[in-house]
DNA sequence: CCATTAAATGACTACGTAGTCAAAAATAAA
DNA sequence: TTTATTTTTGACTACGTAGTCATTTAATGG
């Protein structure tokens, strides 16, 4: 028994036109929204089409059109919730546009052959990197095949894509100013992969400033942004280290880890060590943790990345744009001034 | 100026075959492994089609085989770190297969008219609802269209789709049970949306066991399955209802809430008031937290999702399953013994 | 060496749509 | 009414692949 018959026929629109007497081509352009049709006939084709249950078949439109409607997005660790955030406010954003979005996972740091294939064999227009590497062979793939690829939240220094991020440099250096001011002496930064723009930046900035305020060892703790990492990093960091009395994080969700590890050896947040974030998670705010950190602007960097994809998927241009937002200190209360303050 | 000579040419198979001298037939056999091919002449192909940087294009190969490889995901609160780990999860398994992922956000409650005619036109194979609701309606939209669903972590009592979820019914009375137990004497619950399957079964299964055990009188606060959502319910509670000494909440982020509710107002957890949760997410370890839940057998509950889904896809079967799976209990340090123990 | 069978190959068509172009219908102008 | 102009319409083709079928080539048996 052939079960086709369980289901019914999927109507294409030469059905559709057949049924309402007219040709292939007005369905067509009834579905485009082409103005170039009759009230009377698009009233009826809409009509067939409903009774009929029709849908443009996407494929076919792809073919023809060379248009997918389709955007690819590259996320390593989808459970930070930093990423989580992302790609809902992505998600929002390119439907906005009608587009839609392929979920691609980077198993490995690096975007991988796989996963290239993938996006190429669909066709999409284009490609937002979140929380992976983009190789510039990986980049050359892309861009041979026509499809525009945005680096977000981080950026390679020879690679020829737009890139949207905040200043880590100014960041970080920021933050180690208001350290230093807090009254903190011995440092430690708990970093996320050493290779990535975003670390080496932060560290960059955070280095920079300490050194020129005569702080001149920084102790450095490097694994990835995890709360697990951060937790571990934090322990072994600070038992080696009794005397650290401030910690930075890579980011916020290693800040917590951080924070939970200082608690479960008996150590006070900020009274024996202050801990600062990155990124203003939501959870960085829940009165466990409270933690002063520097906010990302997140939909702005978002609406740019948005834009500048359209951008260059519309007008192809060459030319790539580098974005960098600057963001701003959260303060909470994991960092303690040990100043005396003045009235 | 055209601005395509920016791009290189995007070949097809037809290309390669010229290149390589064969047939576009030929070439096909190739990518579609088919065995028909001598050695030789695939050898010839497949250097040809990297040296022109050739893949299939997938639309084409839908538009002919009427299979996409593409599964639909829908979920509405990808922040929710319990789906977080769902998409996770569901991206490895689906990946693993071959198939692709298009994630839908669903905006409200219900799916959306909108994101059925996004599934519907890129004729998806199938469809995984995890977080949102599926109406009749939509159910059938699918069913006519062909395209499979299943339920993930809640089922509909009349729709016909196949639905794997834990059950909540027996899980809640367990927990009721170990609660009561425990020697707790006045129970409040802080549910979710109190209109999903997952929020009716366990607060059936909690207030059966209750009544059952002579316990009366059940506060019962609904708000929806976020953070926010379980600290404002169980501030309220609280401050309305001083005696409550345990708390049943609805998933474990609400209980993350609550906790941290009722600690801004100066109770101790477990000392003044026990909390349990639901799901088991990591964050529930959390030393700040060590929440006591119901680990929902995730993985099993996704494996079996990902079975079943592929099951009706190839053999097109029209009996639809339901699975339900069983748990068990964490026990970490949130909720407080009052019994005395006896050696 | 020829007959038979199996393997390899290419010509051709279908998939469902968009869009081009020319023809037809409707409208405006004379 | 006739002609010029604009709007609507349908026939037709292309998009890039899979797969059918007939043909050619290679392999096997006697």
């Amino acid at each position: 028994m052939s079960s086709d018959e369980l289901f019914e026929k999927i109507y294409t629109s030469e059905d559709v036109a057949r049924e309402a007497g007219v040709s292939q081509s007005t369905v067509s352009r009834v579905f485009r929204s082409d103005t170039n049709v009759s009230e009377k006939k698009k009233k009826r084709v809409l009509e067939v089409a409903k009774r009929l249950n029709y849908r443009p078949n996407a494929h076919a439109r792809s073919l023809i059109t060379r248009k997918t409607k389709i955007i690819g997005i590259v996320m390593r660790d989808i459970r930070n919730p930093f990423y989580s955030a992302v790609l809902e406010i992505f998600y929002d954003r390119l439907s906005a546009r009608g587009y839609n979005i392929v979920f691609i996972k980077s198993e490995n740091e690096e975007i991988q052959e796989k996963e290239i294939m993938q996006l190429l064999e669909y066709n999409v227009e284009g490609v937002i990197v979140t929380d992976a590497l983009l190789s510039n062979a990986a980049a050359e793939r892309f861009k041979r095949n026509g499809i525009v690829v945005i680096l977000f939240n981080r950026y390679t220094e020879d690679a020829e894509n737009s890139a949207v991020f905040c200043d880590n440099y100014l960041a970080a250096k920021q933050i180690a100013d208001y350290l230093v001011e807090m009254g903190h002496k011995s440092f430690a930064f708990i970093s996320g992969p050493p290779n990535t723009s975003i670390t080496i930046d932060r560290l960059k900035g955070f280095q920079e400033v300490l050194k020129q305020r005569n702080v001149h060892e920084l102790i450095i703790a490097s694994g990835n942004y995890t709360y697990e990492s951060g937790f571990k990093s934090a322990q072994e960091l600070m038992v080696d280290h009794r005397d650290i009395d401030c910690l930075f994080c890579g980011n916020d969700i290693i800040a917590l880890g951080a924070m939970d590890a200082i608690r479960v050896i008996g150590l006070k947040i900020p009274e024996d060590v202050s801990v600062i974030g990155f990124d203003n998670i939501r959870m960085g705010a829940w009165p466990s943790y409270s933690l002063t950190t520097w906010e990302q602007p997140l939909e702005e960097m978002m609406d740019s990345t948005v834009d500048i994809l359209f951008q260059e998927i519309n007008h192809r241009t060459t030319t790539h744009k580098t974005i960098m937002m600057k963001g701003h200190l959260v303060v909470r209360t994991s960092v303690k001034s040990k100043k005396t303050v003045l009235h």
